[in-house]
DNA sequence: TCTATTTGGTTCCATATCTAAATTTTTCGC
DNA sequence: GCGAAAAATTTAGATATGGAACCAAATAGA
């Protein structure tokens, strides 16, 4: 027999989160420089803060998007200047893309900017309490990327 | 003196965060009946779980919309039969949304569609860390809302 | 080796959202 | 009553993203 659950727990987890996302977008994006948008912040982000080369392929995956998307992105980022690309000499179908110095420059900005409201809010969650949210968050994004497509 | 202290904490919170709604949403996205999209369903959830009336303004208020969004989403929802509108006899300005029966059945069947998935999720979560959880959350998302616009 | 399949990337098109601003109607404070 | 504010709609347009078609290069396998 059906026993349908329907797990108000589990609502109110992913209200929440999906609330607390939309929320920050909102004080992010109003941070960033003028011409940058969220979705090029995030992957100028994720570049600056890995600090390495990404292949545009590896940055789909990483943040779940398809290739199209961030073939888009980063023609943008590039139009600005914020990201260099390179050839990947074992394979010429690839690329290799890493942050420039007026990319670093402006994603910089843009952390300067929000740091106010990111230390009031550690300050009013504390840092410890928040530290121990962590490991729940990354198991459940782990968890969600491996299900079945 | 100015100290920048680019709190890895926060950005990490918000990253897992922003992770999880993202995934999240791709699987609630399948699970939706045909032609409903994801932003019908989030308020369609929404007057269905409060089971109320809401009037548009409430709703954009809610979801940190404008109104203009709103509009657009439930005449969306009530050219598909989801809900019912009706003049707000105190304010003639004003009108209120509910819920219709096909509404109802519609957002059960995407529920009860996603049920698996949240059902497993807990088991592995576990309802009682889930559950402690729920707070930080709350107040996180308190006070994202209540910051200056 | 030759062929079939897979993979990285791009392009193009469709669509989902959403914001911003202008507009209409109604309400409300004074 | 009047002017300001509020509710809802409309319109225009920006953005992001998925999906499919496509090319070129790599790779597996017979």
């Amino acid at each position: 027999m059906s026993k349908p659950i329907n797990d108000p727990l589990a609502v109110s987890l992913f209200s929440e989160i999906s609330a607390i996302d939309h929320l920050f977008k909102i004080q992010l994006s109003k941070s960033l420089p003028i011409g940058m948008k969220l979705s090029q912040f995030a992957i100028l982000n994720h570049i600056a803060t890995l600090d390495g080369e990404k292949t545009p392929v590896q940055l789909a995956r990483s943040f779940n998007l398809t290739k199209g998307a961030i073939t888009n992105t980063l023609t943008k980022l590039s139009a600005m200047g914020y990201i260099h690309t390179r050839p990947d000499w074992d394979d010429a179908r690839s690329k290799l893309i890493s942050i420039s110095t007026a990319g670093k420059n402006a994603r910089n900005r843009a952390v300067d900017s929000i740091e106010p409201i990111l230390g009031n809010l550690m300050k009013v969650m504390g840092a410890e309490k928040t530290k121990s949210i962590i490991p729940f968050l990354r198991d459940l994004r782990i968890i969600l990327n491996n299900l079945e497509n």
